[in-house]
DNA sequence: CGATTCTGTGCAATAAAATTGCAATCGACA
DNA sequence: TGTCGATTGCAATTTTATTGCACAGAATCG
């Protein structure tokens, strides 16, 4: 993992629907060197995937919220348990156990409130080990990257 | 936006690696007018970005955080200035206003705690408007994608 | 109801891009 | 300084994307 590799993987985060010979010049090597590179960083995992992104409001969820929970009971099978039935959820989009008096962290994706109201129904009230949650509607996006800085 | 689209979306979304004829096969259509759709969902905005996602850990920044910030004073003014210094924090992958008793939401990717203090120092701390800040760090990911469910 | 337009389709030809083999080069290390 | 392993660039080859074109279906309008 050299300058050479990061530079690549900074442009790729950024946009990989560039081609490679665009790529090869943009990091100064010649296109088989640069295709091979790219390969070796897919192979070794540090690629994950290659994914497009969608404009939210465009695909008609536009409404984005997180919600904090705290659990009845506290054991790592009621997490687990919890965090499971939560990612099956599609509007689900992150699901986190975290540390602090908050037990775990959603990050919603929404089409309208009914969803909402719905979604937590089956999630917090719906016989579950909920004992408070607490949502935070997104008013505005100021960042939203999904690249890892290098 | 019919069926197809909606079925290529979610592939291209799932990986957008694949080439021009898999996902024509996929959706059962000619490679020629998978293409013209692709493009025309590019053109339209509905596809905004394609992008590499980097596995975390092999990227070197497995640590995750989630910070609510309360302000100290609520201006609309306030709430810009912040949350345009969070934004140029290269660790700031996400940064939200948000209603409710927090007023901002960040997602944080770390590389360890000695930048992590430094963060908090430079956002929460040093002459800021900052009241109240709480920081939650994610010990499992249950989920996380990008997808928006269609 | 029928003519007309508009949008989308498949096919085939073309252009562009990715991929591979191979010889040369670079750099670390003995 | 010599050797080994890894990386490079070039050029040939293969794969993929792209375009022109004629046709089919749906919607529009007189």
């Amino acid at each position: 993992m050299d300058k050479i590799d990061r530079k690549l993987l900074n442009l790729l985060q950024d946009d990989a629907s560039r081609t490679n010979a665009e790529l090869a010049e943009l990091v100064g090597l010649s296109p088989s060197s640069c295709l091979r590179r790219i390969r070796r960083l897919k192979e070794s995992g540090v690629i994950s995937h290659v994914v497009a992104l969608l404009a939210p409001a465009k695909a008609g969820r536009g409404m984005k919220a997180f919600v904090t929970i705290e659990l009845e009971r506290h054991g790592e099978q009621y997490m687990r348990d919890f965090l499971e039935r939560a990612a099956q959820e599609t509007a689900v989009t992150q699901a986190y156990s975290v540390s602090g008096q908050t037990d775990a962290v959603l990050m919603l994706r929404l089409t309208d409130m009914d969803e909402f109201d719905a979604l937590c129904e089956r999630l917090f009230r719906e016989r579950s080990n909920v004992a408070r949650y607490y949502t935070m509607f997104v008013i505005r996006t100021a960042k939203e990257v999904t690249a890892i800085p290098l």
